[in-house]
RNA sequence: GGCCGGGUAGCCAAGUGGUAAGGCGAGAGUCUGCAAAACUCUUAUUCGCGGGUUCGAUUCCCGCCCCGGCCUCCA
């Protein structure tokens, strides 16, 4: 069975094979680190993490680059408003970004390349578009000549004329024609600025990712992934930059691009104020299962962000972790490769056609129901080793059933383990003595404390803290 | 205004030209000292509305309504 992904670029879904047998070549466009990161941003990175692993799985080698924009206007004016360097700014939100990623799982990129660290190969590839007559110098600035690129607006299926007619911004005069953008821009001496023939200054918006794709991927790289926001103008111009510079050569074979973090309804966005930052949500819930809430809706569709649909994530979880918890001495492997694939064949074809990630969840809810219902060791080792395969497969399940249960928010100090297996001792003892008042009371002080408990067969007594 | 998406049960969310996965929630039962968990059963005669094509449409076509996005920084 072959990966199927659908392709901005046509409008359709279409088989995946990588240009070169056995490595693919991955970009995806990374954060601008102006300021922390929200569940809306996150919901990108952790759906080409979700392709990243699939990739690997499938072909193996691939070499993921997930840039760092770290020259841009906005960094600007965050370090200018605290007096500070843009480094300031850029390590600060950097190392949040990152904590972030962890949190949900999202696994580094192969490389993750910064624009500051390729200015050379940005000046270079302006330089290249120059000479073949795509970009001209005016006032200063070194803009792209759109109709000097036959085919723009092909990917984002916007006509020139369109895109003129409902242009809401005012065109600088220096332009030659409307839709012109900037590759160069000059730096007063108070802005960040390099050295450049065509005198100090920073690049545009768009050129980084070009040189950048280059640079770590050569000319033609199979996956080009991103937001839908990116679409226009970003991707199209990159794409226009790259086919110019590289005369004609293909430039990317897969545009792939994630749908919106809605609130009730409405994009998730800094300017909207109606975000929430993964370090807020981790107050709620584990960072796993703000992982699984983003991938419960197919990664190209809306997803609207709630608390009931950040519990149902988690609770969904516990049930998954329940099952493992209920078969804890059963070693999570198949007795064989072929049963261990029939199990997970359900999995594995949601997961081939497109990432679809809420029928490849469904098909784990199965295998959990399952599991649970195994009579038979063989049965149960398989069941058990295709789920905790499937949900690694999409970064889940990675905790040790014990540990998920004793989850609580971080600061919050709940009953300590010491004093609640403590009293587990006392209840234990009341029970047997047939004290059930006593061992009631116990349960409700614990209850009280948040913590629950299960009584198992063999006298056994398992907990759990609410949440 | 132009161009894209989407409207499926209380909520979330897949899906298919042949009669609606799964999760959360809710209800009943088995089990249990009581619980919890697990298991069993129930919870959309119906997929925004109106037409059309078809033996048959939620799925294809047309029109309409509503919601969101892009066209400007944006995952």
């Amino acid at each position: 069975m072959a990966l199927v992904l659908y392709n901005t670029a046509t409008r359709r879904k279409e088989a995946f094979e990588p240009l070169e047998p056995g490595l693919v070549r991955l970009y995806v466009c990374g954060p601008t680190p102006y300021d922390y990161a929200h569940i809306g941003n996150a919901r990108a990175f952790v759906a080409f993490d979700v392709l990243y692993r699939l990739l690997r799985a499938r072909y193996g080698k691939v070499i993921y680059v997930r840039n760092i924009t770290d020259v841009d206007d906005k960094i600007n004016a965050a370090a200018r408003e605290e007096g500070v360097g843009i480094d300031v700014v850029t390590a600060r939100t950097i190392a949040a970004f990152h904590a972030d990623m962890a949190a949900l799982n999202v696994l580094p990129p192969t490389v993750e390349p910064r624009v500051t660290a390729h200015i050379a190969q940005i000046v270079a590839m302006i330089a290249t578009l120059i000479a073949k007559g795509h970009a001209y110098l005016a006032e200063g600035h070194v803009l792209f000549h759109v109709p000097s690129m036959v085919d723009y607006g092909s990917l984002s299926g916007h006509s020139r004329d369109e895109l003129i007619a409902g242009a809401r911004i005012d065109v600088a005069p220096y332009k030659r024609d409307p839709g012109d953008f900037v590759l160069w821009k000059p730096s007063t001496p108070d802005l960040p600025g390099w050295d450049s023939p065509w005198g100090r200054g920073r690049p545009g918006w768009h050129i980084e990712c070009s040189a950048m794709a280059e640079t770590h991927l050569g000319l033609t790289i199979d996956i080009h992934g991103g937001g839908r926001d990116l679409v226009f103008p970003h991707h199209e111009n990159e794409r226009a930059q790259s086919l110019c510079a590289h005369g004609g050569v293909p430039f990317v074979r897969y545009w792939v691009h994630n749908g919106f973090v809605t609130v009730e309804g409405e994009k998730m966005s800094k300017s909207l104020g109606n975000f929430r930052t993964p370090n807020e949500v981790l107050r709620q819930a584990p960072g796993e299962a703000i992982r699984l809430a983003l991938l419960a809706a197919h990664y190209r569709q809306p997803l609207d962000w709630t608390d009931d649909g950040l519990k149902a994530a988690k609770a969904r979880l516990d049930n998954w972790y329940t099952a493992l918890r209920l078969a804890e001495g059963v070693p999570a492997e198949a007795a064989e490769p072929g049963a261990f694939a029939a199990v997970l064949s359900d999995f594995a074809r949601a997961m081939d056609d497109d990432l679809n990630t809420p029928m490849a969840l469904g098909a784990l809810d199965l295998l959990a129901g399952a599991l649970n219902k195994a009579t038979d060791r063989a049965q149960k080792a398989a069941f058990k080793a295709a789920l905790v395969f499937g949900a690694g497969m999409i970064g889940l399940l990675n905790h040790a059933p014990e540990d998920w249960f004793k989850w609580q928010p971080p600061g919050v100090e709940g009953l300590d383990e010491r004093a609640i297996l403590d009293l587990i001792e006392q209840r234990l003892a009341a029970r047997k003595a047939k004290d059930f008042a006593r061992a009631d009371a116990i349960r409700k002080q614990l209850a009280d404390g948040g913590v629950l408990l299960e009584d198992k067969p063999g006298g056994r007594t398992e907990w759990k803290r609410a949440s």
